[in-house]
RNA sequence: GGGCCUAUAGCUCAGCGUAGGUCAGAGCGCACGCCUGAUAAGCGUGAGGUCGGUGGUUCGAAUCCACCUAGGCCCA
């Protein structure tokens, strides 16, 4: 007959493979039938609030977005499983450049030539077509949260708020306005952005100019002969020179003073000979040299206005070009100006919107700027200030619209101040109440707020919130109190915020206002937004502080390193300068996807990885697991190879709790649960094996270590459960009675096993842990998975002297499996293990150890185990195994005594004698004379 | 160029910081073999690392210090 009939062995309609991406749209779309997030929701508990950092709402996701969301889902789901609420409400950044530029590519139309309320209502239609692009992408991730309510910088609501916050900064006194430098196309007569602005090569004037050194200056270097003395400064902008207010020396250089014919000249050492090369002349005779320093604050002579220039110290100067000595313009540099700021210089910017000099300008008045170089190179010849002029190509920006040339413009422009109501120290106080995760985040946050400048709120640009200042026509005094802005804050709040620029400043001030300082009732209103950093930076504002749901502050933020200088410092600066506090209590950081060996992604090295592909090949669970498997507070890796051993390990997972399932087709744990007081001691060993694994796992989840989570489930899978529970358990499950105790007792722990490890699984395998969950042969708890808590560990800690007798038999048992793998690979005395018969030879000290060996049968999982005194000498092909690990231990390996059991295949002496069962051994003709008796057996 | 960070077997990670001296580990992969009653599964054994490099501190360093190289983020 077929023995095979009489076996117990595991059945389970679990499929072994996934096909994960064609099933997981069905489990997405079983959480939104049956309300799973609005479920867990509502339940009680202490709340956990994650705040999501908004992406932009522009493009498809990517491996950086899908990255930090997948790990934002993996810590609500955790913190959900261990007790807490933790609602997630998604939010887009809406606003912005970007959006705007896309917006005008496709309408094809430049800026300024549509009316600004044309271009934002299709800013507005464009955030929302990829707002909805990216949440089916985001959602496709297995991402639980309530996508249909997300926050959206957009709404009027949320606008209003933007602008509320804004007019709390202004109403505390800590925003001002100041000319500072942009890029501005004269053509376009427009500022630009950054990102509005491409290199090009442009031939420019290239010329040394002299400025001859006033009388402090002079003092400061007595050791000079008598003659003119000039520093020399070198410029390929010949029309900033009539802003010039200082010249710049790097303290860390040397200087010199050389003789140049009848006079004497000034420039960092390291410059004089490519100089004299580029002029042609041999090298001059050092006069002295001298520490730049002695000159800070003394000053030099303008080329040809009747005005003196500051010297000043700047690291940036290099001596890559020029002469190590920098003509400074606050008025027409980025570097100009911060160095004007610390020196307390003039913002000094006499160019107008069309690149003409202001009328009243001497010698160049109303001239066009570019035009006018070749007459200040003349002036400065006629005047003897010209040392050398020629040409150069270089690299410089042009006006992407256009292709125009762009220069740097002073314009006025609108700010926080860091200073003013101390905002920098309370930030920095406030970052050492946040815990920083990893705790380098904290230093580095830190150096950048201690080092930051104001911060500048204008862009002029038409898609944003308007930045709400009302100015007064006469005086030019600023509306500075709350109560201003009251009235257009509500209309805000129901309209949003286009109507500013449609109505006139009467329509949105309250009735009857006037300047407070002239008494004048006319006003204009800025006409510049904020800076999108200001819109996501007060989201704690529109979100936090207006759902129900939510609280301020915030238990974590979690985004890219890149944050600390983005939205992790925005929000600390706008909660701080409005509440006083920090809107988080803890940030969370992660790093970059990068290659496999470690490169970013990027276009040019065509190593880039699409969250689509991974989707589409393995599944969202696979990329669910990548996150989960890297260290992500470093870069992050991602390749091929990464990705197949993930798909590996996955299957192992999976299969191990097909296992589990199929093996506990029979299994009612209401009913054949055997109480741990019964379990036999291995039983027991691996139940302190898995709570060893409850623990490490559940502590990795605080501790947001998921790579350790991956780790230990996977190690668990493959050592505890595949190698040693279920291998040396086989015989006892597939063979004995059903309802043998024994079985039932192996049951039990198997059944453990499972029940925890679908649960700590269920945060990072979502979708495996719900498939699992939904095919339990016994009932289940609740209806999906992720309404479950972690696993609790509910039997007694064995002590330690337990524990050890169990790794000192595992240790003997790892001997005895490579003295079967001698006698299989070396001598081929076997091939199965079941053909062995092992004799064991120990010290006396050892004895107690294999007091049972029957039980060290079913541990090494042979047909026979002695313990003798001494070993025979082995016969052929016998094998001898001296231990290497256990000191003492002798091994030796020959064929099992008997015949082979048909049904158990062990071999046995009485195989062969059985009168009923000559094919069986007395365990398995037992346990069929009973089946049949039970009318178990179909025959 | 500056700030912060990273660099342990082919891959992912422990160990390194709040104790420098059995710390050179795990799982996977790989090689070889077994099983065919988890089967496009399962089990076993084995081979892989001068702990990025060079100096230094120390009786002794993957573990502390300096520099260098490669890479990442943010600035310039």
């Amino acid at each position: 007959m077929d023995w095979k009939e009489t076996l117990n062995l595991p059945k389970t309609d679990f499929p072994m493979k996934g096909k994960l991406p064609e099933r997981e749209p069905e489990f997405l779309k079983f959480w939104e039938e049956i309300g799973l997030y609005e479920r867990l929701n509502q339940r009680q508990g202490p709340v956990f609030v994650l705040h999501d950092g908004p992406p932009y709402a522009n493009g498809h996701i990517h491996m950086g977005t899908a990255l930090n969301k997948v790990l934002k889902d993996i810590i609500l789901k955790s913190r959900r499983m261990m007790g807490y609420r933790a609602p997630y409400v998604p939010g887009w950044d809406c606003h912005g450049l970007p959006i705007e530029l896309n917006v005008e590519r496709e309408l094809g139309v430049r800026r300024g030539e549509l009316p600004k309320n044309e271009i934002r209502k299709n800013c507005r239609a464009y955030a929302h077509r990829f707002i909805d692009i990216q949440r089916e992408e985001f959602r496709r991730l297995g991402v639980l949260g309530d996508w249909d309510n997300p926050y959206l910088t957009m709404t009027p609501e949320y606008e209003a708020t933007i602008a509320r916050e804004f007019v709390k900064f202004l109403a505390s006194g800590q925003v001002y306005r100041r000319k500072k430098p942009v890029f501005w196309c004269t053509h376009c007569v427009t500022a630009l952005a950054e990102a509005e602005v491409e290199y090009e090569n442009h031939r420019s004037p290239s010329i040394y100019v002299k400025f001859p050194l006033a009388e402090d200056a002079r003092a400061a270097l007595p050791d000079l002969p008598k003659a003119p003395v000039s520093v020399v400064i070198w410029t390929t902008t010949p029309w900033t020179l009539p802003a010039n207010l200082a010249v710049a020396l790097n303290p860390e250089f040397e200087y010199v003073a050389v003789k140049w014919d009848e006079e004497i000249l000034l420039l960092a050492e390291g410059r004089l000979s490519a100089l004299c090369a580029e002029l042609d002349r041999d090298l001059p005779e050092i006069l002295c040299r001298f520490d730049p320093r002695r000159l800070e604050g003394r000053h030099a002579r303008h080329p040809f206005y009747d005005r003196e220039s500051l010297f000043i110290l700047a690291d940036y100067v290099t001596l890559e070009a020029g002469t190590g000595c920098v003509h400074i313009a606050p008025g027409h540099g980025e570097e100009d100006y911060e160095s004007g700021l610390k020196y307390g210089l003039e913002v000094y910017s006499p160019v107008d919107d069309t690149g003409h000099f202001e009328e009243d300008m001497p010698l160049f008045g109303g001239k066009e700027i570019f035009s006018a170089n070749e007459e200040i190179i003349e002036v400065l010849r006629e005047k003897g200030r010209l040392l050398y002029a020629s040409e150069i190509e270089h690299s410089y920006p042009h006006c992407w619209r256009c292709k125009k040339p762009v220069i740097f413009r002073a314009t006025e422009q609108w700010f926080i101040s860091m200073e003013e109501a101390g905002l920098r120290e309370k930030a920095l106080q406030a970052i050492e109440r946040v815990t920083w995760i990893p705790r380098w985040g904290r230093e580095r946050i830190r150096g950048m707020v201690e080092k930051r400048p104001d911060w500048c709120l204008s862009r002029q640009r038409a898609w944003g919130v308007p930045i709400t200042v009302f100015v007064c026509k006469k005086c030019g005094e600023l509306l500075r109190e709350e109560k201003y802005y009251q009235k257009v804050l509500a209309l805000f709040e129901k309209e949003g915020t286009d109507l500013w620029f449609e109505r006139e400043p009467k329509e949105l001030l309250p009735e009857g206002t006037r300047c407070p300082v002239c008494g004048n009732e006319e006003f204009r209103k800025e006409e510049d937004i904020l800076d999108v950093w200001f819109d996501s930076g007060v989201s704690f504002a529109a979100v936090l502080e207006r759902r129900p749901e939510l609280a301020f502050p915030a238990d974590l933020y979690l985004e890219g390193s890149d944050q600390h200088r983005g939205w992790f410092q925005s929000s600390l600066l706008c909660a701080v300068g409005t509440r006083g506090v920090p809107p988080y209590k803890s940030v969370l950081t992660h790093g970059f996807v990068v290659d496999g060996q470690g490169r970013k992604m990027s276009k040019s090295l065509g190593n880039v990885v699409h969250p689509q592909d991974i989707i589409k090949k393995y599944g969202a669970e696979i990329l669910r697991l990548w996150v989960a498997s890297e260290d992500y507070r470093e870069d992050i890796r991602l390749s091929d190879e990464i990705l197949k051993r993930l798909v590996e390990a996955y299957r192992k997972i999976r299969n191990t709790c097909r296992y589990l399932l199929g093996v506990l087709c029979d299994f009612e744990p209401q009913k054949h649960r055997v109480p741990w007081e019964e379990l036999p001691e291995f039983e027991r060993y691996l139940l302190y094996r898995l709570g060893q694994l409850i623990k490490r796992v559940r502590r990795a989840y605080e501790e947001y270590q998921f790579h350790i989570v991956v780790q230990e489930i996977h190690r668990f899978c493959v050592v505890e459960l595949s190698a040693l529970a279920i291998d040396i358990n086989r015989d006892r499950l597939y063979c004995d009675h059903p309802e043998d105790r024994l079985r039932r007792a192996t049951q039990t722990i198997l059944y453990e096993a499972l029940e925890a490890l679908v649960r700590l699984m269920a945060p990072i395998l979502s979708f495996t842990a719900e498939d699992i969950y939904q095919y339990y042969p016994f009932p289940r708890e609740a209806e999906s998975v992720h309404l479950l808590s972690f696993p609790e560990i509910s039997w007694p800690e064995p002590d330690e002297e337990f524990v050890e007798s169990w790794e000192r038999r595992l240790l003997i048992r790892g001997e005895i499996t490579k003295a079967l793998e001698k006698a299989r690979q070396e001598t081929k005395l076997i091939r199965s293990s079941l053909e062995a018969e092992v004799l064991a030879a120990v010290p006396a000290e050892k004895r107690p150890i294999f007091a049972d060996p029957a039980y060290w049968e079913y541990l090494a999982i042979v047909s026979s185990f002695k313990v003798v005194e001494s070993l025979p000498e082995p016969g052929e092909k016998e094998v001898l195994w001296e231990a290497e690990e256990v000191p003492g231990l002798k091994v030796l390996v020959r064929r099992a005594p008997g015949k082979k059991c048909e049904r158990c295949w062990q071999w046995k002496p009485e195989v062969g004698s059985l009168e009923d069962y000559p094919a069986l051994c007395s365990r398995c003709r037992e346990v069929v004379r009973r089946l049949k008796e039970e009318g178990r057996l179909k025959e």
